[in-house]
DNA sequence: GCGCGACTTTGATCAGGATCAAACCCGGTT
DNA sequence: AACCGGGTTTGATCCTGATCAAAGTCGCGC
């Protein structure tokens, strides 16, 4: 598996780009910017490669710039289990371990910001904002990743598909800084069968639900993968949640 | 909502009980342990009592001494799904948000060992080992909330039960301080609806597929609630996963 | 244009769990 | 003892989503 690597990025980008990428550092000093600097580096990838298997060593820790990773489990006979999905600004590994629990895979061209696992490490130490950031952070994926099993372990099909979208539009007006209204319009990242993956369900199904929303007037598409939505308060209604807003995972 | 509080405890016993109920402060010198001894107090509930619901101001955090509680979220037209199950030596609360993300309920009788939480978040941020053991703990509850993903989104009832009870098995044998061995036995701490909520599965799934373990002779039940395995390798080839081990949520 | 491959849609049928319903078990109370 | 109620088991039937199969769409390179 051969990777682009090391892409040249404006570094300043890395803390001052406009999708709110200062994940690991919000409320850092100047100084320590500059030890964040000194050991960061960027990778690329191509949709579709993997970023690092479960059980590999893991010798970064980082943090999506663009595009969108998969985070996924599969069992020996091969059904698999999304079990997050990365979009910029989130974080990938963890300090303390030293291999990757699950695998990590690029859905999109991607480009994560890395840090050399030791040193950074190092710098938690003597840095608790760093430490403090992360915990925040990680509990947020906590919640999330809780919200998700109700939707795994108790909604329909219809209202997998209406949460999966819902949290693609939501998630993709924050990144524009615009806020949820209607007739927003998104591409949607993902394939049938990731979609499937992520919602514990078959292609066949997935595909079938999306027909029924868009004749259902829930949803308009726009050859396959660009989604409108007329109403968000309408597809809301479909994921059987309340009204007030829910996760953005 | 009664509640039994402030049961006096043996205060040693919170630090050093052998249940390694060290959650917060395994790495704390003896004057930080001080400082902890200072916020902190005992609260007791009976087995089916609310601890918090979802939404409720939260003024502590907390850790479970003995018993079981679980955290679940429930849809307005009754669906119900947990989303976790806390055993002794389990975090509860969040330093940094002011309102529980979820309904917490002592499924068992329950004693959690309570510290206010301004004071505890001012001690986080002069005591790095705290943050630092925090994150650990939650990076790992993190893990375990993805591996039960595939539980949920992929597995079948009887994948689904196997993988419970396995659980149940290597978690009580961990606390007792055995290594799970052949013919294991455990009282279930939980009733087949709440099998179903942790499953996402209706109760007589739950209670079929109990009884198809049991003619396959893979567990052996006495009474309604203590459970048998004679051969744990037995259990966990019906879950599913390969045979390493897995996580021990 | 043509053909190819990846992805998607749609159809027909099947099956695993849900649902509805009834009986059972067992400890606690009167 | 008789009764009660919560929890559990078992049965009959239904329905959602899985499975198997085939055809449709689109982008792309030749």
């Amino acid at each position: 598996m051969k990777l682009k690597m090391d892409v040249a990025l404006d570094t300043k980008e890395c803390w001052n780009c406009p999708i709110k990428h200062q994940a690991v550092c919000a409320r850092c000093e100047p100084d320590e910017l500059e030890r964040l600097e000194e050991i960061k580096y960027y990778r690329s990838y191509e949709a579709g490669q993997p970023v690092i298997w479960a059980g590999d060593h893991m010798e970064f820790v980082a943090s999506v710039v663009t595009g969108i990773a998969s985070l996924s489990q599969t069992m020996e006979d091969g059904r698999t289990q999304m079990v997050g999905l990365l979009l910029p600004s989130d974080f990938i590994g963890r300090p303390g371990r030293d291999s990757a629990p699950f695998d990590v895979v690029a859905v999109s061209d991607l480009t994560i910001c890395c840090f050399r696992k030791k040193p950074f490490e190092d710098l938690m130490t003597t840095t608790p904002h760093i430490g403090a950031r992360l915990l925040e952070m990680t509990l947020d994926e906590l919640d999330s990743a809780r919200e998700w099993m109700l939707v795994l372990g108790r909604k329909t099909a219809r209202e997998k598909i209406a949460s999966l979208l819902a949290i693609i539009a939501r998630r993709d007006a924050a990144l524009r800084r615009n806020t949820p209204k209607d007739g927003m319009h998104f591409d949607l990242p993902l394939t049938r069968e990731a979609m499937a993956d992520y919602l514990g369900l078959t292609l066949e199904t997935v595909s079938r639900q999306i027909s029924a929303l868009k004749k259902a007037g829930i949803i308009k598409l726009d050859g396959k993968r660009k989604v409108v939505v007329p109403s968000l308060d309408l597809l809301i209604n479909e994921t059987g949640d309340d009204i007030d807003g829910g996760p953005i995972v």
